[in-house]
Order: structure tokens, then C-alpha cells, then sequence
RNA sequence: GGCGGUGUAGCCAAGUGGUAAGGCAGAGGUCUGCAAAACCUUAAUCGUCGGUUCGACUCCGAUCCCCGCCUCCA
């Protein structure tokens, strides 16, 4: 399969470090709020990254970190009248309900910064006595010109960044550092009531750079398969951590870099921000849409394109989704009525034809488009198959069990999307079905038709087919 | 100023040097007592201007629009 590298700007043949497994990296959120949507979309990107390497069979070891520590949370504890610590309890807790809702599974470890402070000092001491940091009044920075390879991820040149850099100087913090382009690895304690560690270098914190570089090596090893993050991540913060990283280990950092493409809302498409006032969070999205909903439709997004988010696109996936919601009843209700089965050629070669289909497409950097449109190409033969007097039960059942692999890759559980759970009320409208069943015997539509208004008050849909009357739930 | 992305039917969105997948919405039809669901049919010459070519949406050049990164940010 192939990839989309950053780093060389071009689909590479994926080649994972140890056959069968899968070592990655995604950037997490910093804990100071509810994640919004481009969080999620990240999140969900990876996931379905994730998925698909599961589908495939690989053993993924999927880390993501935690930001519990910088300006940010440390202003907003502030604001609040808290304490940092509490402040990253209380939106990890957030974290990790949106996540599950939106059926993001949880990374095989969640490190998080302020859990890692002693190896981040071993990691800044080392890039110290290797002279690739330095200290000044109790920060440490990077001498970012001294890593020969600086820039090479996000194309940058030195002597440019430093045009721009110097443009939005923090005078202060720049009049400490040898160069403007050098980022802090440690910052010393300001404040006697902020948030700070002992250190060779006085009291303090990480800088924001480091704890990726610590942990992702810390835990997946000096060189893994995959690291992700959004694109606005390129520079600098990847830039720095490979900077970080090599400097360190002398090994490659990362083989793939893998970038996942921004949210934009509204008519204008501006790229959602704290800044600009226009960020939604899923807490307050989940309040109003299916949380499956949301999934699907970011799912179903290629992980480097840009989403718009609107009412309109959400309307779509929820169309989408109904239509496998229709079709998975149609052929629960196939499967389970007396009917003989009977081989359908075309539905068994088109079963075969879009799994092809849907693994090229994904193997092709995860072309989630190309993978949806071989599955819609296969519903209308299956609705037909089910449609017809004798249906394939064989084929179908194939069917079931592939739509639910597909549709996992995309994180959605085709077990609730049909949810057919019992309820309390199952009995009453087994009664009304019946006795509208009943009455549609004796051409009684009006009494007929009652029941089915009655019926659909209560959320329930009906459906008569040749086997019979079936309803689900809304 | 430097770097990168993007421009395909009302909307979402594939794609390739040889005459534009698919989905949604819309329209028409079939099925149905009527519905629902489903099935069938149906629309674009690919930002603009040049060039290369037997032939370009796909290659080259120019140009315009939009978006992002270069500063915290998924």
C-alpha cells in the first residue's frame, strides 16, 4: 500500500519497521477545553488510519499524548481560578467521552506531558552536553543551526524563516536566544505561582517540542513507522521534533509522516480557530447531531483534503447512513423469513469485485471516497437481490459480515445503526402491526392507514413487503 | 516576501494523454390499496489565456480566485 510521505512529498510504498505491525504517533490535544471539531477531525483521521491497518491485519501500537502543561493551561487555570492539574482532569475526562462517542478507539497509551518530566530533563540534558541546546537564565533553547537538516519537513529556508521570525519577535524572549529561530526546551519558572519542576536549570516547565520528542521515543523507540498531526503542525513543531529527536538518537526519527487536512466552516471557508471566534465544540455539536452521524461524514473525508463543515454535508451523511441502515434491515428481513435460497451469480462476483475495489482504493493512502463509491456501486444489487422472490441467503450473509468490516474502517458500529433493541413498548406495537396487518386483510385502509400514523407518531417506520409488514425504529 | 494546498454539474466528490466514476438533491418512471424502502432512467467538457500533441480535463507556460503555514493552533 501506499502513503502520502511529507517528508519526501510524494505516495511511498508502505513499509512497516517490523512486518505486521504498526508503530504510531498522532499529536493530541492540549487540555484546556472541549476538543473541537478539528481536533476530532484529527483524531478521527488517524482512527480510520488505525482501522484500516486493523482491517488489513497489522498490529498497531497507536500512541497519543496528552498536552497537560503550557501557557495555555497555565492561563487558563489561571482564569478560572484553579489549578492546572485540575484543569487537565476535568477536559482528558471531556477527551475521552467525545472520543468514545465519536467510536475513536482509545490509543494503546495516552502518555502525558507532566507524567514525563524527569526523561525530559534526561532528554534536554543530553541535547545540552551534545551542544545542541544551551541554557540562558534558566530556559534551555535549541540552536536549531546547528541541526544540519532543519526546515526539510516543511521545505522551509533557514534565512527566510528568519526574515519571518523577526517580524514577531517577543522582544523579550528573543533578546535571551543566540538566534531568533532557536525554541525553547525549558522554560523557567516567571511566576512564583505557576506550575513548575525542579531541574539542573532551576524551577520550570517543558516547553511544548520536547515532551513529543520524549515520549513518542520513550515509547515506540529511537525510530517508528508513522507520525500524524494536523498541518498546521508541520512547522514548527514537527520541524523541532525531528530536530529534537535525531539530535538526540542520531537515528531517523520517523519514516512516514502522515498530515491530516483542516475544518473550515461556513460559507467563506475560513479555517476554524480560537482566534477567529469560529471554533464549534463536539461537546456542543454532539448535543444536536448523531454522534455516528458526525463520524461518517469526517470519515468519509480523504484524511489530507479539506472538510467544510456544514448542515448540508451532515445532512448528506445521515442519508448515507440510512440508506445502510435500510439495506442492513432489508436483508436482516430476507435472512430471517422461510424463503429458499437461491445462488445469485452477478450478487456473489459484485461482492468479490467491490472488496477488490474497496482495499485498492484504500491501500491508495486511504482514498475513503474511492472506497464509499465500491460499496454504493454494490447496494443496488444486493436491494435488488433482496427485493427479488428468492434471494441469495449465502451471498447476503457474505454481505452482512463485509458491510460491517467497511463499515468499522470508518468507525461506524452497523449494530447500532440498526439498533433493533427491545423495549418495553415492543409488545404494543407488535399488537398494532398485527391488527393493521389485519385490517389491510379485510381492505379496511382506513383503519389500516390509523394504525400506521399511530405507529409513526411513536418513531416506528413500517415497511410491507411480500414477506410481510416490518418496522423498525427511527 | 518564502513554502504548500485548491479550483470538475445546485451540493459532495473520483479520475485519466484518447473523447468526464459515484453519491446527495432535482425530474420522470416501476413496485405499493396508499405510503415507506427499493429499483430503473436522467444532467457537466473539467477557473482563464496560450503552447506541445493526431488528440488534454489530464503535460508545459502564463494568469486569476480561494485556503493554509511561516506566531499558540488538529
Amino acid at each position: 500500500m501506499k502513503v502520502f510521505n511529507t517528508l519526501t512529498r510524494q505516495k511511498e510504498e508502505f513499509k512497516p519497521l517490523v512486518p505486521g505491525q504498526i508503530s504510531m504517533y498522532v499529536c493530541g490535544p492540549t487540555v484546556y477545553n472541549y476538543i473541537h471539531i478539528g481536533n476530532a477531525r484529527s483524531a478521527i483521521a488517524f482512527d480510520t488510519i488505525r482501522r484500516y491497518f486493523e482491517y488489513k491485519g497489522y498490529q498497531v501500537k497507536y500512541v497519543s499524548n496528552f498536552t497537560d502543561v503550557d501557557d495555555k493551561m497555565i492561563n487558563e487555570a489561571r482564569a478560572e481560578g484553579t489549578t492546572v492539574p485540575e484543569l487537565a482532569e476535568r477536559y482528558i475526562k471531556a477527551f475521552l467521552e467525545d472520543t468514545t462517542a465519536l467510536n475513536i478507539e482509545p490509543a494503546t497509551l495516552h502518555p502525558r506531558a507532566t507524567h514525563e518530566i524527569p526523561a525530559i530533563i534526561d532528554f534536554v540534558q543530553n541535547l545540552i552536553d551534545k551542544g545542541y541546546a544551551y541554557e540562558v537564565d534558566g530556559d534551555v533553547y535549541y540552536r536549531a543551526k546547528k541541526f544540519a537538516n532543519y526546515g526539510q519537513l516543511s521545505d522551509q529556508n533557514i534565512d527566510q524563516l528568519e526574515e519571518g521570525a523577526s517580524k514577531h519577535v517577543n522582544d523579550e524572549e528573543q533578546g535571551r536566544k543566540e538566534d531568533p529561530i532557536d525554541f525553547a526546551l525549558w522554560k523557567g519558572q516567571k511566576a512564583p505561582d505557576e506550575i513548575a519542576w525542579d531541574s539542573p536549570w532551576g524551577k520550570g516547565r517543558p516547553g511544548w517540542h520536547i515532551e513529543c520528542s520524549v515520549m513518542s521515543t520513550k515509547y515506540l523507540g529511537d525510530t517508528f513507522d508513522i507520525h500524524g498531526g494536523g498541518q498546521d503542525l508541520e512547522f514548527p513543531h514537527h520541524e523541532n521534533e525531528i530536530a529534537q529527536s535525531e539530535a538526540k538518537t542520531g537515528q531517523k526519527f520517523v519514516n512516514y509522516w502522515l498530515h491530516n487536512g483542516f475544518v473550515t466552516v461556513g460559507k467563506d471557508e475560513e479555517k476554524m480557530s480560537k482566534s477567529l471566534h469560529n471554533f464549534v465544540t463536539v461537546h456542543d455539536i454532539l448535543q444536536k447531531v448523531d454522534p455516528q452521524v458526525l463520524r461518517f461524514f469526517m470519515a468519509s473525508v480523504q484524511y489530507r483534503s479539506q472538510i467544510n463543515y456544514s448542515e448540508e454535508n451532515l445532512e448528506q451523511a445521515a442519508t448515507i447512513l440510512n440508506r445502510f441502515k435500510n439495506t442492513l434491515e432489508d436483508v436482516e428481513g430476507r435472512l430471517s423469513d422461510q424463503t429458499a435460497s437461491q445462488a445469485d451469480p452477478e450478487l456473489t462476483a459484485a461482492l468479490s469485485k467491490t472488496k477488490e475495489a474497496f482495499e485498492a482504493a484504500m491501500d491508495d493512502d486511504f482514498n475513503v471516497q474511492n472506497a464509499l463509491t465500491a460499496i454504493y456501486e454494490l447496494l443496488p444489487v444486493v436491494n435488488s437481490n433482496v427485493n427479488s422472490a428468492a434471494s441469495d441467503k449465502e451471498a447476503l450473509k457474505t454481505f452482512v459480515k463485509n458491510l460491517k468490516a467497511w463499515l468499522l474502517v470508518f468507525g461506524v458500529d452497523a449494530g447500532r445503526l440498526v439498533k433493533s433493541e427491545s423495549s418495553e413498548d415492543d409488545s404494543e406495537i407488535e399488537a398494532l402491526v398485527a391488527e393493521r396487518t389485519k385490517a389491510r386483510q379485510e381492505k379496511n385502509w382506513a383503519r389500516s392507514d390509523e394504525i400506521r400514523d399511530q405507529l409513526q407518531a411513536m418513531g416506528i417506520v413500517l415497511k410491507d413487503t411480500p414477506q410481510g409488514t416490518r418496522w423498525s425504529r427511527e
